[in-house]
DNA sequence: GGTCTGCGTTCGGCATTATCGAACCGCTCT
DNA sequence: AGAGCGGTTCGATAATGCCGAACGCAGACC
């Protein structure tokens, strides 16, 4: 492998430090964090400053992301091939199901959240795009999981959001393994207490799974009585096929 | 002012470049945009795949923007004060109004949206968070640019998005004089056909206007008979002054 | 009210670092 | 079969950005 450019490396790990927490960050802190002087730590950031990628508090002089970034990310929503495809089926299934849909592909450990349908007749929903969701503790996540060529084992401590989230790996493997005999995922109250969410993949032209699709909603409805509604899961499971369809030509 | 580092500002060009169309670009068309060689493009492009601000086709051998950028810029939604402090008001306006709900700042020429509330009851729409409008097309854009300090005019052709659009700069000075005296901007048919929009600014504790929030609907419920409806100004006033007054403490 | 600690910022010498252009390879189209 | 166009590699060169010490300004703490 190539060698990379040091200063445009380390521009990114300032915004990821930026991007970890909603906290305004220092020069000081973040040459802490990065172990590096306080003055190249201050050239970078006056360059990011420059292109709109950091903002300065005018009060304090700590920084804090930029506005520019929220474009770009915007932008990538365009360029995202599987988002602009299942745009429309992710619609329906919302629509079907009357709850909310939601589109996610795995990066960097996470379920990245890439599309996401509010329940009809309930649009008072903050919006999830861009944010992560545990691989371990949701529907998608599970899916991606199951079907990871790379199977990268997820990572090590399985945080336990409520009393159900599974949290040993022996567990969740066998999650998984179901996962992928019946061709798709459910969760029940394992990271919102009330919530239940189902998902299916979504695989592209060479027959990889590229993303996954799903609904979540309250379990008084999806699955009222202990057991999920069969019918759920069919609406999901057509919808992950008509994509899967539609990316093949 | 101090020096910028080269290589982090390359990156960003690069990156604003990508974001600029849906296309994918090539390392060859990269170098012809910013005059560059190739192998300089190449070393920043291959670190900038590394931290996964940008993706390559494997197939062609392109490159568009990265999944990590999508979340840095969701990121951002959580540090801006501005979206964090009014979004409850945002809801409250679509809810009172039963139209969408937009807040916007001015950011590189354009309104850069930073909150969007779906219309109650009718939720199939795209969101349109991070996506930019133009500033003399649209009531937010008025608004701003009305109260922009630096008084920047806007950028030399006004694109005309329909007949209704005010091309001319001095037209829409006068218009902009009529924002500041009575404190709230409209727009009507000027960017889409058959759509209405009103808007009024949001000030900080000092009195600057730092953003601006409106609604947009079909122009036969917001002015039916030609005339704007004036209770939906009054609601996007009432939200405008609230969130002023949360800023303010 | 004075000291002290911590912040963000500036500066210039040094050598590390990124730059550059030519050469390379695989592909497509002629 | 060749030419042309992609993306990629490589190594010499000197320009580049790195670093650490010093600065000025706050606010905190006696």
């Amino acid at each position: 492998m190539g060698e990379t450019i040091q200063s445009v490396e380390r521009a990114a790990a300032i915004l990821r430090l930026l991007a970890s927490g909603p906290r305004q960050l220092g020069v000081a802190e973040l040459a802490k964090a990065l172990g590096l002087p306080k003055g190249t730590l201050h050239g970078i950031l006056r360059t990011l400053v420059r292109v709109g990628f950091v903002e300065q508090d005018l009060a304090t002089g700590k920084y804090r992301l930029g506005a520019t970034l929220l474009h770009l990310g915007s932008s990538y929503l365009d360029v995202n091939e599987l988002r602009t495809r299942s745009i429309n089926w992710a619609d329906a299934l919302a629509g079907r199901s009357r709850e909310s849909a939601w589109i996610g592909t795995l990066h960097e450990g996470h379920v990245l959240v890439i599309h996401h349908v509010f329940r009809p007749d309930d649009s008072m929903q903050t919006l999830q795009v861009g944010t992560y969701l545990p691989t371990h503790a949701s529907a998608l996540g599970k899916v991606l999981l199951a079907h990871d060529p790379y199977g990268e084992a997820p990572a090590a401590p399985l945080r336990a959001y409520t009393k159900a989230t599974l949290t040993d790996p022996k567990a969740l493997e066998t999650e998984l393994d179901q996962v992928r005999a019946r061709g798709w995922a459910a969760e029940r109250e394992e990271l919102t207490e009330g919530e239940v969410a189902i998902a299916a993949p979504i695989k592209d032209a060479r027959g990889i799974v590229v993303g996954a699709i799903g609904i979540r909603g309250a379990v008084e409805r999806l699955a009222p009585d202990g057991a999920l509604h069969m019918e759920y899961v069919s609406y999901v499971r057509d919808a992950a096929r008509a994509i899967t369809r539609a990316l093949a030509r």
